[in-house]
RNA sequence: GGGGGCGUGGCGAAAUGGUAGACGCAGUUGCCUCAAAAGCAACCGAGUGUGAGCUCAUCUCGGUUCGAGUCCGAGCGCCCCCA
């Protein structure tokens, strides 16, 4: 785990925390060596904020942070190896951030350019395409503008086809990750080919996966942004004025806008294109709905196959001219909504008739005879832009020279520490009004240089993270290869389903280059297993100190117990699930927990002194329940955490078995000594032990045991124990219960017959009915046809 | 619009083609107590019957099957992702 140091948990962070905690413990049980390590996620927007609020420094908060944090989550009983902690903020571990930007730089795959990005207004830093949601900032919410700045990206576009062809690989993940990264990676295989502009010497090249609709283009829509929109508007000077009135409204307005809320709306350029296969011209639009930096920032309009173009040539009064129909005659209705299926080709010169797919490769093959055009895969997503103008992250590595340009930081002078003493206001990058950290010298020429005044997004910090914990002190290296390759891949991770395409895509792409580079070897995936933990919800909503609707730790501990609070969250509902807290709930968990007190306390001692190896002498009825009780708790816990089903919610219900069964003979003066009583005692800690460990360690010193329960291994259900001497028959007569025998486990077809041919209810359904069949169930069921 | 998921008592849920509602919360009753709390015990889907029981019941309608909450098809509703 790696949270973000937010300063308080709620139980929505136990909820997380516990089921990992579980898994942990229930796994060392089981006899694996096991890593479960906590850090922090320690850089980021939320420090700075606190700054310009509060007037405390960033680090100062982050870590009284971390200190308040690192105490909650020892409170819940969590079994973290701290000694692999560390903070990314901690100048020993961002060094290495800087590192492999370096290493990133040197081959290529961190670049600087300028191009329009996504400007978060009130967080006043640019955001990657993935911290987008729907158009607004993924962490406060406001509505993102566009900007032309220039910025560091990493090259993840250079690996698109490795991350979508690994996602295969990822059975132990949940599909619907799967689809958000395949959507989000989003590879389509079209054409790109070029319209000319008429009486001038410029074309417009455009992406299409759908080549089969060349003939159905009435017009060419451009970006605003768009390189031969000036060419055009130098040809045709009268138009300048409109144009540039319309790009410069358009400027403003944020890509959902755009794309979404707007309506579409463009304005005639004054040219004409020609299609390249038709020969027919069509005029140049410049819109608000072609992106610039998507694609070629110019996409040909087909109103007849397109939704979107549709709804466009329908308000300005465009034709619309089909040339797929769902059959290879031609259609006299006029269209009435775009036609986006595929069918067959019609007025489409010498490639009418042809199937949409055969069209496809057809035309394709034709425009590139033609040197107009080539196949070309597309992929949705862009490269990941790191740099952010704040002052709470990684200094970005580089320093620009007069003379010798973009110079990078030599290794022996890493880390560029984050200077402490800068002012935040809020307001433009914070290093860069600091001139002690800006001016530097060139390393070449040893001449006045000045830094990157950007520091990196923080999802570089945590794209990295599950390799260092493995070897966290590491002074020389961010690890040791040899020393971590055999650890990796991780084979189990937990988190939520929000980091689909951002941290698990970063941290994808990172762990692909690092083996690519040989750090580490072994598989190029990271994470074996993925396990999204579900919401918690409170009054409906999730839990969530802006909601205001957050149940402490803290208070929840003070009040009920942190075993209680275990309990009750493992308990509620299965983890992938989102769960409702309730304060009733957890009040069951304290009976719960006082019932095993007082069922096991007194005979402490005495269990104590029994041996669990061997299954206890069984004296009777109620003795064989109880210690098949154990069993089959024994049994529910380790089938749910083999099958990595983790559904612990079943096993507190055989655990609650248990202990009512416990109880009940505990009371009972028959069973008083017996030594089915002392095992269940005595073997209790254990099977309590992952879910609910201070209760399970506390019995186990009172029964004199010098060592942890956590030390203990988690045994196999032993079969002797779950074996059953009288079965429940269920008899069926046409698929309905008409009797329930109580007969021995191995009753064979023909007696199972004979005994329920003697009930009452099952004579009554077969009387002047003729026996069809017999269907039986060894151990469970007979069901006799009849009519 | 496309893709995916979900729909079970008053509530959270269980049941991976074989007794629907395990377990817990809430509730009802009894024991204990001067009394209450706690604890312990019993009940706790609906209808009907004195009762053993019978009938109905897992969003709706079809289908497959000896048997469907579970598998298939259509519809309704909610949620998520992509447009």
């Amino acid at each position: 785990m790696l949270p973000y140091p937010s300063g308080d948990l709620h139980v929505g962070h136990a909820k997380n925390y516990t089921l990992g905690d579980a898994v942990a413990r229930m796994m060392r049980m089981r006899g694996y060596n096991v890593v479960h390590p906590m850090g922090w996620d320690a850089f980021g927007l939320p420090a700075e904020n606190a700054a310009i609020q509060r007037g405390i420094a960033p680090e100062t908060w982050t870590r009284s942070n971390i200190a308040n944090m690192e105490r909650q989550i020892r409170l819940m009983g969590t079994g973290y190896d701290w000694s692999r902690e560390f903070a990314t903020c901690d100048p020993e571990y961002y060094r290495w951030n800087q590192w492999f930007f370096l290493r990133m730089y040197e081959r290529g795959l961190a670049y600087k350019r300028e191009a329009p990005v996504n400007w978060c207004p009130v967080d006043q830093t640019v955001l990657a395409n993935e911290q987008v949601e729907d158009g607004v900032c993924w962490r406060c919410g406001s509505v993102v503008e566009r900007r032309k700045l220039s910025q560091w990206f990493l090259k993840i576009t250079d690996y698109a086809d490795r991350l979508l062809a690994g996602i295969e690989q990822l059975d132990g993940w949940p599909a619907r990750i799967k689809t958000m990264q395949r959507n989000w990676i989003g590879k389509s295989a079209g054409v790109t080919f070029s319209f000319d502009v008429e009486h001038l010497d410029a074309k417009v090249d455009v992406y299409t996966t759908r080549v089969d609709t060349i003939y159905g283009v009435t017009f060419i829509a451009l970006a605003a942004e768009h390189p031969a929109v000036e060419r055009i508007l130098t040809a045709l000077p009268e138009r300048r004025a409109r144009i540039e009135g319309f790009a410069a409204e358009l400027r403003t307005k944020s890509e959902l806008e755009r794309t979404q809320l707007m309506e579409k709306t463009g304005i005639f350029s004054g040219a004409y294109a020609v299609n390249p296969l038709s020969r027919e011209k069509v005029p140049i639009w410049v819109t608000n709905y072609v992106l610039a930096d998507y694609g070629t920032g110019a996409v040909m309009g087909v109103p007849a196959h397109d939704d979107r173009d549709f709804d466009f040539a329908r308000k300005h009064g465009l034709p619309i001219a089909q040339v797929i129909a769902a059959h290879a005659d031609v259609p006299d209705a006029p269209l009435t909504a775009a036609f986006v299926d595929d069918g067959r080709l019609v007025a489409s010169g010498e490639f009418s008739g042809m199937t949409s797919e055969h069209a496809r490769t057809a035309i394709g093959e034709k425009l590139a005879r033609m040197g107009r055009g080539a196949p070309t895969i597309n992929f949705r997503f862009r490269d990941w832009l790191i740099s952010r103008q704040r002052y709470w992250g990684t200094p970005i590595p580089m320093i620009y020279c007069p003379t010798d340009g973009e110079v990078m930081v030599p290794d022996a002078a890493l880390p560029v520490v984050l200077p402490p003493e800068v002012e935040i206001t809020g307001q433009g990058s914070p290093l860069a009004r600091d001139p002690n950290f800006m001016n530097t010298t060139c390393p070449k020429c040893g001449g006045p240089a000045q830094r990157d005044p950007d520091t990196m997004d923080t999802f570089v910090d945590s794209s990295w993270y599950y390799v260092r914990y493995l070897d966290s002190h590491n002074a020389r290296a961010p690890f040791d290869g040899a020393k971590v390759s055999p650890w990796m891949p991780v084979d189990q991770y937990i988190g939520g389903a929000e980091h689909a395409v951002m941290h698990l895509l970063y941290a994808r792409f990172f762990y692909k280059f690092m083996i690519d580079q040989g750090y580490l070897s072994g598989p190029d995936e990271p994470f074996t297993r993925l396990f999204n933990q579900g919401t918690l919800l409170r009054n409906g909503e999730k839990m969530s100190k802006s909601r205001g609707n957050v149940v402490g730790i803290d208070e929840t501990v003070d009040t009920h117990g942190v075993d209680a609070m275990r309990l009750f969250l493992l308990k509620a509902a299965p983890p992938e699930d989102s769960l409702e807290w309730t304060d009733e709930g957890i009040v069951g968990r304290v009976r719960f927990i006082a019932r095993v007190w007082r069922a096991c306390e007194p005979l402490a001692a005495a269990a104590g002194r029994i041996s669990t190896a061997a299954l206890p002498e069984i004296r009777g009825e109620i003795a064989r329940e109880l210690v098949r009780a154990v069993h089959t708790a024994l049994k529910s816990g380790t089938d749910e955490t083999v099958s990595k089903r983790f559904h612990y919610n079943t096993t507190t219900a055989r655990l609650d078995e248990l202990v009512n069964l416990l109880t009940a003979a505990t009371r009972d003066p028959a069973m008083a000594g017996d030594p089915a009583v002392l095992y269940t005692v005595a073997m209790l800690p254990i099977v309590l032990a992952p879910f609910a460990p201070h209760l399970a360690d506390e019995l186990w010193s009172r029964m004199g045991k010098p060592n942890s329960v956590h030390l203990e291994p988690w045994p196999d259900a032993d079969p002797a124990a779950l074996a059953v001497s009288t079965i429940t028959l269920v008899v069926q007569v046409n698929g309905k219960v008409r009797a329930k025998i109580e007969t021995a486990p191995d009753i064979d077809e023909e007696a199972a017959f004979a005994l329920a041919s003697a009930e009452p209810p099952v004579t009554a359904q077969l009387a002047g009915k003729t026996l069809r069949k017999r269907i039986f169930v060894p151990g469970k069921l007979l069901n006799i046809v009849a009519n």
